[in-house]
DNA sequence: AGTCCCGTTGCGATAGCCGCAACCATAGCG
DNA sequence: CGCTATGGTTGCGGCTATCGCAACGGGACT
């Protein structure tokens, strides 16, 4: 029952709830397996089956769970919809969104929003090119720093410090051929995103696709949202990209966070 | 602390864990607040604040909250959007919006998924109309059974004995003049609903606007999903509706739940 | 420098939780 | 039809994790 925690910024340890901490555990297996046994979840968080039918019974009474009428597969519950979308609310990405849907008319590619997440960029809401082909993450993935446009673009917005300090940690995989993968071309990499203010991707991250991005926050303090487009290579190219930035830079200006 | 649900079956009452009410209630009141300080969680869950600290740190450290930098802003996570987009996952939603979207091209109006949640409608996906004027709900949003074409197309599949049950406590408030507000005048509206496989609603939730709904199921006991297309009266009109009724329910076929 | 206002911490008492083990309900099978 | 296996449900008593308390700390404002 140790809980020793590796925050990055905070060394501070505020003694854990661990009630609190198997709820959320007992959510997340949910999560992640779609539908569940009593057992699978007991075993899961680590407590008796009599215990964990009491957690997630209480959970099915305030609707974040639910049972089916045979009273053996246990699922996460709609409520946790709602809170989902609350928590989109609270990023203001109704606001992001809507430029997003200016930038994908501008590119004619799919605009992705993503978030920093721990070490990793996680998209929160999308926008789809009108074409057939296109590329598209769904809300909820997690991609690296290191190999993405909105990766870059975020790391342009952190102090050189911090930025050192992130870098410092990375693990600089290379995806594709044309991947950074030491720790000098990044910051480099990134220093040339502060400049210009937005941040390409050229086939870095997943071969035949190009993306652009930048970074906004719409208050002072707010969070980050980086706003990405993506396209294939074969269409979408760097000249492209040189081509549509300066409307592009118009379009966010007033959010601009770099 | 209310518990009269809809189950037919018996209504245990399993032994219900306060911590696991407790991380739910903060949740919940993070989702509603946007933002909130310490206290006011503790307040809102009905402990102290050392304790509040306790709780709010252990979710931190889970990332299901949040705590900006002044450390006395707290507010929901990023995780949670993924557990939300998860939830919608488990409603096989994909599969529903790729069928709404087929549903919004044959009436050229906005069209919500929504799911039976308590004694309402909860709205969990939607595809929009391309025309400027336009009806959209949020997700997240629910509404009354009684005024709305999806709540009454759910209110057809299920079994007399439980219609009658639902309605019996449902508050027929009026919403517009043509709201319908007698239980006999439901269950009749409903009764029609079953037997053309489609529901319809003329003006009866918001004023101006229209909207035709069909039920739908991808397994034999997966939950209900709902589709309704709704837009504004001048141009959607009961003729519009019966019109294109023949192709909506060729559309669903495959999936109607009536 | 003083004083609010809040977040943070150590500690002791005890409410709440947890595992146990027996009890049911259902489905499958000889 | 009865037997077994599987898996959910329940009452209970011991004990631990949790809670409130009260004192502390640190930033902001005057």
């Amino acid at each position: 029952m140790k809980s020793s925690n590796f925050s990055v910024e905070e060394i501070r340890a505020v003694a854990t709830l661990q009630s609190a901490e198997r709820v959320v555990q007992a959510i997340e297996y949910l999560a992640e397996h779609e539908t569940a046994r009593l057992d699978d979840v007991a075993q899961a968080i680590g407590v008796h089956k009599s215990n964990a039918l009491r957690l997630l019974s209480t959970l099915r009474s305030l609707d974040w769970v639910e049972l089916d009428h045979s009273r053996t597969q246990y699922s996460i519950g709609p409520r946790l919809i709602s809170i989902g979308q609350a928590a989109i609310e609270g990023l203001e990405l109704h606001k992001a969104l809507a430029l997003a849907e200016d930038f994908r008319d501008l590119t004619g590619e799919t605009v992705h929003v993503s978030v920093p997440h721990g070490d990793r960029m996680l998209v929160v809401g999308r926008v789809d090119s009108y074409q057939p082909l296109k590329v598209t993450c769904e809300v909820g993935t997690e991609d690296p720093l290191h190999s993405t446009a909105v990766g870059k673009v975020y790391l342009a917005t952190l102090p050189n410090g911090q930025l050192a300090e992130v870098v410092e940690r990375l693990d600089l995989l290379p995806n594709t051929p044309t991947t950074v993968t030491t720790a000098e071309a990044l910051v480099e990499e990134v220093e040339l995103t502060k400049k210009r203010r937005y941040a390409i991707n050229n086939e870095e991250g997943r071969p035949g696709t190009v993306a652009v991005a930048v970074a906004m926050r719409f208050a002072p303090m707010a969070p980050i949202l980086a706003l990405s487009s993506t396209g294939p290579s074969h269409r979408f190219t760097y000249d492209d990209v040189e081509r549509i930035v300066p409307r592009l830079l118009e379009l966010v200006e007033p959010y601009q966070a770099l």
